[in-house]
DNA sequence: GTTCTCACA
DNA sequence: TGTGAGTA
């Protein structure tokens, strides 16, 4: 619990302690407006381990780091991954030697599965185009010759 | 405004 | 995969 005052003056200390390239840092406000979700939303994939921010006297505080996060596990879910599959692509950007090894194999596997699920899906969209596009002009045509009686 | 927890779909 | 309510 902080009003946003005591926010705004822990930022403003953190960023002045560091001396040399302040790096910019975000409420979980201003991540909710920018992305469009809900502080629950936010607070939600932070339980799920996809982001970990510091706090700042209780608070919440995003890194650069965290919001390039966030922009991914918007683009995964946007595509169908679940919040677990994230988990793992977001797990290799900080993984080396022997581990990296095996989440790159995991994940050359995920994204094939998922390549062929999209695949599959836009087969099926086509399809159903198609036989739309059929009953749209057939009934077209029927309507005009009704007309004509 | 932000936190946490419990309940709920 | 989230939301809503109640709380401090």
């Amino acid at each position: 619990m902080m009003n946003s005052r005591a926010k705004a003056a822990a930022l403003e200390m953190l960023e002045s302690s560091n001396s040399a390239p302040q790096e910019q840092l975000y409420g979980i406000t201003q991540l909710c407006d920018e992305f469009e979700l809900t502080p629950r939303a936010i607070r939600f994939y932070e339980d799920k381990g996809l982001l970990a921010p510091r706090r700042v006297n209780g608070a919440r505080v995003y890194t650069q780091r965290d919001r390039a996060r966030l922009k991914i596990i918007l683009r995964a879910k946007a595509i169908g991954s679940s919040l677990e599959e994230i988990k793992h692509y977001l797990d290799l950007y900080g993984s080396h030697g022997e581990g990296r090894a095996k989440q790159l194999q995991w994940t050359l596997e995920r994204t094939g599965a998922a390549i062929a699920e999209l695949e599959q899906k836009r087969a099926h969209i086509d399809a159903t185009l198609a036989e739309l596009r059929l009953i749209n002009e057939t009934v077209r045509a029927q309507l005009t010759a009704e007309k004509s009686t």
